[in-house]
DNA sequence: CTGAAAGCGCTAACAT
DNA sequence: ATGTTAGCGCTTTCAG
């Protein structure tokens, strides 16, 4: 910057105010700094800023994986959101881990970011009071069956599941199997299977077994799982999966197999992805706003003029999910 | 750091040395300044850090979308191996618009990354002046067809291209129709289509036309193309989509209407994404190293070993494909 | 509208 | 094995 400075024949705060569009700048100076700054190459220093201003337009972002095309909706909505407003996501991955969600959230915390967004509503004691002791401006995502940190944009995961349940019981179906992955680590699919069974429960419905597949969830993963368990002797009339991966991995066994959906088996599945509109078969799903979940996460905290330590109390915004009917049930 | 050192009794100086694992510290002094910071739940500042000592443990990366599991998947593999070094991805997406990707590098460069990882081997010159500039280190990925600024982690688009005509052509088809989607934005899918174009022409084939959506790919977007290919009069025996969403969806138009593939069309697509093989028919594909792509990048950038400014001349490292034959040629 | 001085929190370099 | 000093590049604050 002194080297600016000295080329246009000022003082290097007057460059810095140029740079940053503060103040008043003469026409004449500003040109001549800005020429000055073009020709030596100049390249603001933003660690410098951000230290001496003690801000920074750096967003901590932690997700529990980037295998699930859910969370690179969700990511794509807070860059699309941060960018727009000038500021950076800079993340990681927790893999499920509560522990590796504390050491990353430890870790991305000592940038000094000015906001962080966290999956899910269940952390750890040290993760709370980690962020707590920041003053970091937090959204979580995904889920709102809890009780935020501080504001959380999502869906009832167990509203989800219920919802499932009856329109499956509305068709008729009164056997289920529930096919879910990754080792039951994904807490909001507990949750949404949670809801399940409890309207299954109260309709006197029976839920013939769960299956929980160890790997992440994949259309292969749900063909191998469907092929296991229509071949078992207590074949159920319906399977309710964690997710529309798994779903059509099922469609696809039942496709290849000659298999009729619904009359044989009937098939739920969760998130409403894309994709599913080109299946032969439309798939009965739940819609997310996984795009939305993440910008709105993201307009959130890069929002500038929101209240900082919000004083407000915990709160969550419920975007909703919607029933996709499709034909498979 | 002064208040942990006040309360373990020692410099500040020794408390950064304990913080960072440098130099010789007795245990006893080591566990009374770890102490001191858990109890006032001291959380170090990376900004100063990084601007005292003149590096950081960040590595830009620039990728064109998030909507395309292809980039999910190398950034998948970079930030794999950046987290295992204990670095840290800050990330854009340039929306395949090279303003954008010159005006996010120069963004990004502001934080004084250690490395940056660009997608493709096409940039501005404005872009490779920034990055010559300023001595970060560089990967680019996907392609290795051109020539690099510093170390390219990829495959031959052309050549897959090649590769996919020539067994096209050896299934006994003879007239083909491209498929491809982003208004042709996509410069890896333009240098494919080049190369499929070329073997075409040398067997004395015919590319009857090429289709070129304005949309993003798709599975839903290929079923619609599909559609339309079939329904026009000059219909081809086969389709070449420019990547597996697409060709995917061409499937599934045919499934759902009785089309025969590979007898009525055959197809062919590009990636190899791992859904494939839960479909009902295999499709004929080139099976792409992302993950690794974006893994060894992440892996060259997070050495520190390597000489910083490498005084090696631009290179590739070809990390190949592999045609997966399939069912739909 | 512009400038001078001070200092953000840390670590490199040099003591001891 | 630990301490002292200086300064990274910027912005805050106060002057004019």
């Amino acid at each position: 910057m002194d080297d600016v400075a000295d080329r246009a024949g000022v003082s290097q705060m007057t460059v810095s105010r140029v740079m940053n569009g503060k103040g008043y700048i003469s026409k004449e100076v500003r040109s001549r700094v800005e020429t000055a700054a073009q020709e030596i190459g100049y390249v603001q220093n933003r660690l410098a800023r951000s230290l001496r201003s003690e801000q920074t337009p750096l967003i901590a972002v932690v997700l529990p994986t980037l295998g699930n095309s859910v969370f690179t909706d969700v990511l794509s909505g807070i860059t699309d959101a941060l960018t727009q407003k000038g500021f950076r996501p800079v993340f990681g991955v927790t893999e499920y881990s509560e522990d590796k969600e504390e050491a990353l959230v430890r870790d991305l915390l000592s940038w000094r970011p000015s906001g962080i967004v966290l999956a899910g509503l269940e952390h750890s004691q040290a993760t709370r009071r980690a962020i707590s002791a920041s003053s970091v401006r937090v959204a979580e995502i995904m889920d709102i069956d809890g009780t935020p940190i501080s504001v959380a944009f999502g869906m009832s995961q167990r509203a989800a599941g219920q919802e499932t349940a009856k329109y499956m019981l509305a068709n008729g179906h009164r056997r289920f199997v529930y096919a879910g992955s990754q080792d039951g680590r994904d807490l909001r699919a507990a949750k949404r299977l949670d809801g399940f069974r409890q309207v299954l429960r109260e309709a006197g419905a029976t839920l013939v077994s769960e299956h929980i597949s160890s790997e992440p969830s994949s259309m292969v993963e749900g063909r191998k799982m469907t092929s296991d368990i229509l071949s078992r002797p207590d074949r159920p009339d319906a399977i309710y999966y964690s997710n529309d991966d798994l779903a059509s991995g099922g469609i696809m066994h039942c496709l290849a197999n000659g298999i009729s959906i619904p009359d044989e088996i009937a098939v739920a599945g969760f998130n409403g992805l894309p994709f599913l509109d080109a299946l032969p078969i439309q798939l009965t799903t739940i819609v997310t706003p996984r795009y939305e979940m993440g910008h709105r996460a993201g307009q959130f905290l890069a929002d500038v003029n929101a209240t900082s330590s919000d004083a407000t109390k915990p709160h969550h915004i419920d975007l909703g999910f919607t029933l996709h009917e499709g034909e498979t049930c």
